[in-house]
DNA sequence: AGACTGACGCGCC
DNA sequence: AGGCGCGCCAGTC
């Protein structure tokens, strides 16, 4: 690809290539992959970037949820696909962020 | 050009 | 603990 002029070819690239580094069985948050690339406050970013992701390729985008560990809406099958993972839901449907973050640090 | 939108995050209450 | 408001920023109208 000799010009890509827009940022987000660029976002794209560096997003998926977090996104396919998330181990099994972790769930890092969108604003943690916006760190992770230097763009920290970019994390809505991610999200818009994610929701296409089926279109760039095959990439584990069920690991990535929001802070709270809410799964993304209109992607039924992420809980599925996490659970099946060993990732443990809790009562009020969200991740358990404090046992299954990606990045604790 | 200006306003609205969104797979978000954080501080407050 | 859960809900609300504001800040972010590229894309779209």
């Amino acid at each position: 690809m000799a010009g890509e002029t827009r940022l987000t070819d660029r976002l794209i690239y560096e997003i998926l290539s977090v996104v396919g580094e998330i181990p099994e069985g972790r769930v890092p948050s969108y604003g943690q992959i916006a760190a992770l690339i230097g763009r920290a406050r970019n994390a809505r970013l991610v999200g818009r970037v994610l929701s296409r992701a089926e279109l760039y390729g095959d990439y584990p985008c069920h690991r990535v949820v929001n802070h709270a560990g809410r799964t993304a809406p209109g992607f039924i099958e992420q809980r599925m696909l996490l659970e099946k993972e060993g990732v443990a839901f809790r009562e009020n449907g969200c991740v358990d962020m404090k046992q299954f973050q990606w990045i604790t640090d």
